[in-house]
DNA sequence: CTGATGTGCAACTGCAGAGTTGCACTTCGG
DNA sequence: CCGAAGTGCAACTCTGCAGTTGCACATCAG
């Protein structure tokens, strides 16, 4: 398979961004996190962990797999750490997706030419 | 957090079906897989094993996540199975990170007609 | 038929993630 | 200064996934 084969020539983002990109994103509770902070603006964990079924430390765990995955970013006011997201890494996963996308159009085209 | 809140008015696709796919992408292997399927065409779990590090078994587990996904489908042929993309779910995907970076942007919109 | 090739199934190990609990530390309000 | 609110750190349990191994079953070529 060739791991750690060459990533020829395209700015593929060192494949361990989409590893933890991907990631962060495949548990629900995350994207519903990303999602509250973006309907109803930066929040802190304990704010986020209070209606909610999780702990304060668990959504805590969440947040930090999200800051280390870029999406989301932190800042002190006083004795509060208020979560903002910082939603730009989304470019990265979409990139992938769209040249992964763009290779089976190409190669559906090919099958297109020669099996007509 | 109010988890099965709502899904108020858009046609999200079960959210269990984006824990899948994401989580089927979040493996360099599995994407490496994917991209390999793409790029050579369809193939069996035992030519996909062949030159790489992992075996036989490991390989079928990854086709099979990637299969239940939606990413892959397979056909026999005699005694082979070939395994060949299906990248429609990655609509899916793309339509949930423009849903939310959409929302980034409305709130962008916002924060800058309140504060400008 | 027989051996070789290719799959399928099941049990087992190892490890990382999710979540919890308990406690110490910092900061704000009165 | 003192209590309350908010965070941070560490240990612990539990579950699931990745990967392996071993073996049985199906299929093709000679």
């Amino acid at each position: 398979m060739s791991r750690t084969a060459a990533t020829p020539a395209s700015p593929q983002p060192t494949a361990g961004a989409l590893d933890v990109l991907f990631g962060a994103l495949a548990d629900p509770t995350r994207r519903q996190i990303v999602e509250r902070l973006l309907t109803s603006g930066p929040a802190t964990a304990t704010a986020l962990a209070d209606g909610g079924p999780l702990t304060r430390q668990a959504v805590v765990k969440h947040l930090q797999v999200l800051e280390g995955a870029g999406l989301l970013a932190h800042e002190r006011h006083g004795r509060e750490v208020r979560y903002r997201v910082t939603p730009e890494p989304l470019a990265t996963a979409v990139s992938w997706i769209v040249d992964t996308a763009g290779q089976w159009d190409r190669r559906l085209e090919r099958l297109r030419k020669v099996t007509k």
